[in-house]
Order: C-alpha cells, then sequence, then structure tokens
DNA sequence: GGGTCCAATGAAAGCGATTGCATGGATTCT
DNA sequence: AGAATCCATGCAATCGCTTTCATTGGACCC
C-alpha cells in the first residue's frame, strides 16, 4: 500500500482536499467535527504529509543545515545537540555536514545545501572569508565561533575567563607563561592568544609564545614537548583536546601535573573530565551558542533583509586539577 | 532575484524545459552542442535543482536520515563520519538526530523522519524490538549494533577480539578477571559479555561479574571501585569510556595501571589513546561499519522486498599501555 | 523514390500539498 | 421579509521537476 495523502483523506470523510490541508495547517477555519473525522482518519491510516510537496509550494523546506569541521574533534558533538535541541523545538530538523576539515569541502557542501535547507549554520569555518559570502549566496546563514561583518554569528567570547584564568595562576604564584597556539587559520586560536597576550601585557609577567600547534592530541604532544624545553611553569593550551596532549607528554617524561607545572584547557569538553588530572578549563557556553544559532537563523530566514547580527556569549573559567601552586625555580 | 528553475534555463537556450531535466539526469538523451549550451547557462544561473520539487516527482527524498541514540558519547562522531563519508559519495546527505538517549524519543524521530527520507540507519537503538518495528513502518531500516529477526543490520563481533585480549591476559599471568558489564539495555553489552563469559569458561581463571554500570565516565568510577573490592587482577570494561572513570578512579586511590591492575576497554575512541596510560582496548570497524550499513540501506531502497541481510564485522584486539604483567598476589 | 528507423526534441500530464477566490446556507440586522 | 454578513467548504491554479508519448527531420536501405 502506497502512502497516504490529504486525497485519500479526503476521500474516506467525504470533504475536499482543501479541508483535509486546512484541518492540519488552520484548524480554526474548519468546523469542529470535521476536524476530528480528519485528524481520526489520518491517524488511522498513518498519514505523514509529504514534505516534498509541501516544500515544493510553500517554498520552506523545513529543514536548516549544520556544518562543522570536524564531529570527531569532542567540541563539535556538545555544539550539534545544543543546536538540534533547539532545531527540533521549532520542528525543524537538521542536515548535519562533516566539512572532514578542509575549507574547500565546506563551501561545496554550502553549494550542495542550498535548494535542500532554508538556512545553515556554519560552526568554525576554516574558508576563506570570500569563499563563504560566495557559496553563500542568498542563502541564509549565520556563523558560530567566527565573525564576519556581513553575516550574523554568535561566538563564544573567552576574554574575561582567560583573564579570570590568569589571574588564577598568577595568584598561585606563576610568573612565566607559555601559550601554546592553535592553528593559525582558527579565528578561536587568535581570538584566544590576543586575549591571553593582553592579559599577560597587564601583568608583570613574561609570555612565552610558541606554536602554532595542531588543535589534535598530537598537537599537544607536541606542544608539551616546546613547552618542556622552556622555562615557563604553566601553560595554556588552545583547546582541551591540545591540553589533553600535553598532559600526555609531560607525564610521558616524568613531569608531574600540577606539581611541576600547570596547564589550562579550552571548551570544556568530556575529555576534560575525563583526563587525570581533571582539566582546569574554560567552559564554552554551548547550550546557549546553539540556541542562539537557530534563533537568529530562524529570524534571518524570516527577514532575509535584516542587518546581521553579531551575538557573543562569555566562557567561564572553571578551575579543576591541573593548575597548582607554581614551584618555586631552583 | 528568485531562483533559477529549468524554466529559465530552457528559455535562455531556447529548448523546452524537458530537455533541460534531461541535459542533467539522461545525458546521453541530448546532443552534445546542446547540453553545453544548458550546463553552462546553468552554470552562469547559479542553478540548483529544487530537491522538492524532484522529490514530489520522483518519490525519493534524496536523504538518509541516521538515529544516534547519543552524539556526545564518542563512540558515534566516528560512526557518522563513516556514514557521511560513504552516503556523500552517492549523493544522499545524511540527516542526523539525536535521541538523546530516550527510546521514546527515538521511535518518535523514525516517525518524523518518514516522507522525509529514503530510509534510516538506526545506530544502537535503545527501543524495544515492538516500538522498532511499529515506528519503522514500510519505511527502510538498517540497525548498527543491534540485530532484530526482520531488519537488516550490521554489528561488530567482538568475539574473537576479546578472546585475543583475554589470552593477552592470561599469558601476562592474569588469572582472575572482573567483567564490569554495560547497561542491561543494550545488545552490544550482552553480546560482550557473553563472550567474555565464554572465554572465561574454556579456561581456567575466576571471572568475578560486577555491574551493570552505566556506560559513562561516572559509571566506570562506580565500577572501578567495585573492581577494587575485588581481588581481580585485570577487569574487561564495557566500553572506553567506562574503562576511562575506571582508570580515573584507580588512578585517585594510589592503584597503579598496569602496575597492580590491567584494565581493558572496547571501541578505540578518541579518549582511549589520549588518557594516560593508553588503553588496550578492541577497536571497533568504523569505517567499515558505516560504509556497509549505508550500502545496506540503498540496497533496501531499491529493493524493499529483499530478505534482510545480517552483516558482522570484526573487531581488533589493540594492546596498548593499560595491561601488563599480573602482580604477583602477596 | 519511398519507406524504415533512429536520434533529438517538445507537449503535457502528473507528483501532493497550499491557498486565493467563489459559493451556498445559516445567522443576524433593519 | 429581504438584505447583509459570515462561516465552512469546494474549486482550481500553482510550485519545479520528471517522464511518457508524440513529432520531426535526416540518414539509410532496397
Amino acid at each position: 500500500m502506497s502512502r497516504a495523502t490529504i486525497y485519500s483523506i479526503a476521500e474516506i470523510c467525504g470533504v475536499s482536499a482543501a479541508t483535509v490541508s486546512r484541518a492540519f495547517n488552520r484548524p480554526e477555519l474548519v468546523s469542529p467535527e470535521v476536524r476530528a473525522r480528519i485528524l481520526s482518519a489520518a491517524r488511522e491510516l498513518d498519514y505523514q504529509p509529504s514534505s516534498a510537496a509541501r516544500g515544493l509550494v510553500t517554498g520552506r523546506a523545513g529543514l536548516i543545515g549544520l556544518i562543522v569541521p570536524d564531529i570527531t574533534n569532542p567540541f563539535f558533538p556538545l555544539l550539534v545537540r545544543a543546536i538540534q535541541r533547539t532545531a527540533d523545538r521549532i520542528g525543524s530538523p537538521v542536515m548535519l555536514v562533516d566539512a572532514e576539515e578542509s575549507a574547500a569541502a565546506e563551501s561545496r557542501m554550502v553549494k550542495q545545501l542550498r535548494g535542500r535547507v532554508d538556512g545553515v549554520i556554519l560552526a568554525s569555518p576554516r574558508s576563506p572569508a570570500a569563499a563563504l559570502r560566495e557559496a553563500g549566496g542568498d542563502l541564509p546563514c549565520v556563523l558560530v565561533n567566527r565573525t564576519l561583518r556581513e553575516l550574523p554569528s554568535v561566538v563564544c567570547d573567552n576574554t574575561a575567563a582567560l583573564y579570570d584564568a590568569g589571574e588564577h595562576l598568577y595568584k598561585l604564584g606563576h610568573r612565566s607563561f607559555a601559550l601554546l597556539a592553535g592553528p593559525s587559520a582558527s579565528w578561536a586560536a587568535a581570538r584566544r592568544s590576543q586575549a591571553i597576550r593582553r592579559w599577560a601585557r597587564g601583568r608583570e609577567v613574561e609570555l612565552i609564545e610558541l606554536g602554532p600547534f595542531r588543535a589534535s592530541f598530537k598537537g599537544g604532544r607536541r606542544a608539551g614537548e616546546a613547552l618542556l624545553a622552556t622555562g615557563a611553569t604553566a601553560a595554556f593550551a588552545f583547546d582541551d583536546l591540545m591540553a589533553c596532549g600535553v598532559l600526555a607528554e609531560l607525564h610521558a617524561r616524568g613531569v608531574a601535573v600540577p606539581g611541576e607545572r600547570s596547564v589550562i584547557g579550552c571548551d570544556d569538553v568530556l575529555l576534560a573530565q575525563t583526563v587525570t588530572p581533571a582539566l582546569t578549563t574554560v567552559s564554552a557556553p554551548f547550550a546557549d551558542l546553539g540556541r542562539t544559532a537557530v534563533e537568529m537563523l530562524i529570524r534571518h530566514i524570516e527577514a532575509p533583509g535584516a542587518t546581521p547580527e553579531q551575538r557573543r556569549l562569555p566562557g567561564a573559567f572553571t578551575p579543576r586539577s591541573s593548575t597548582g601552586p607554581a614551584r618555586t625555580r631552583g
């Protein structure tokens, strides 16, 4: 048996297809008894409206796209969940696309998504600005963790939290810090480095910049190696994954954390809590990030002309066990 | 400017819409010059076919659904990527849905997906069999990491690898083992426990069954606690996440791994490599799992009547650093 | 030269929903 | 009572594409 349509329901109920359609979309326009009959018949037949047909006439796909650079990076599942949860509440499922860290794939996917979705959320896009604008075309887009003047965006602003982190270490007696920079193409990496530099400038401390390193466990191990070559007693890693690599490297070399060095991550992904010692980090407001992104996208879909809004949500400093008093040098 | 359609292209090229459609779908049916003209005009106008219109007439959405119980569990991102990669190659994007560990949500989502997608891949579904069958209806479904007689499925069979793991520990001198069981509702957990039991029965060893524990880091800590209350020198954890919890708990209590106890995980997720010590585990064939699932689904979409095929792919024992010689009991 | 066949194209009928407009019966107003 | 109003419903067009069937104009064969 083929799927039920508004026509089969109409026939059964002895009404026209238009009435059936209205029973679902504008229930106030059909008489209560007829509506009841229709709904019950629909349930009986296990009717599901064809989204293709609806999409064709309304011009809306009822879908939003989500492009992430790397779903295996533990940052993204948390974001994906937050976005999906919000999108689901407003009845617009999410099409997830993994760009596998390729900028080229990213804009290719945006293009592909056009015509299938009503708008897309681009999480931490790697693509150059021009490519993004071009690929987007008239497709509503919102960026997460990156800004671009022409597009709405929501970013996590870690400035204040990183200051808190710095102060935390300062109070523990640290005076020499290493900044383990993330990938140079990453907008977030640039912002974080900047925030830390600014904090360091306002304090009487030494800041040794190392990197850039890849935002991966391996990258972290390399960063750990570099860290040991310096006299820094505390390190800011670009993100938690890198911080875990640092921890592993230090452990492998018999350097105690936080005994001999303190390490700070960023994002607060699952890993940060499971690693030993538990990672002092800056928690990203995943839920808010996701919710805001979806809300902004919806707004942009409904009012395509609106000026792109830029939102920044603060991260929160979360002390755990990977930071401790500075070992007195010597 | 509204989007280009086959009509606008047809007009520009001085041909009929039918020809334009054919130029894309049955290129061998239109003359080379006309096709070239059409394709160039299409590129010019940045034409994207409306998937709604196409879907309406062909009855195919050109989309497959993927339902995972918990995207934040590191097992799933790896699977998602593998599935997406394959689906992408055959030009069928993936709609990802996170059921947030709720069986009810799971079947609700399956229902919702019907009419939007051509088929669904259900990864490690929690729902009772009846609910799944019912929700599926005539929608092609394939299960990953769970079997059900009526549905095609692909599972990771860890039996052999777990035997290897057992032998590995046996050779290291272990004679008393703990089995840290996963959630009782999990099909995979049942299979793993069974495999280990069978192995133990074939050997002169003691097997202490503990649990069930939640398949989470916290669950693992609890399992670690329970483990310490026994005399077992080696433990099989349900999965890597749980194993990490065990490791953390042992570390917190000053018990050395692998010095005093050996721990084995399962799945080989990112965590297994980043934790200290690196986890000895059983690697799941994520890429094959994903590829097979998509291929089976496609086959089932194209031949709805076919008998459900059941595939099992072997995991591979992967020794790392969390296992070592049994401490001679004192 | 006339018939056959084929390749290239066009005309038109849907696919299943939404929606503006028309309609007709009941209700209310004057 | 007749006119005006309104509510519930039906009719029919439409969205953009695919696909069947018909048509045209050569090329080819006898």
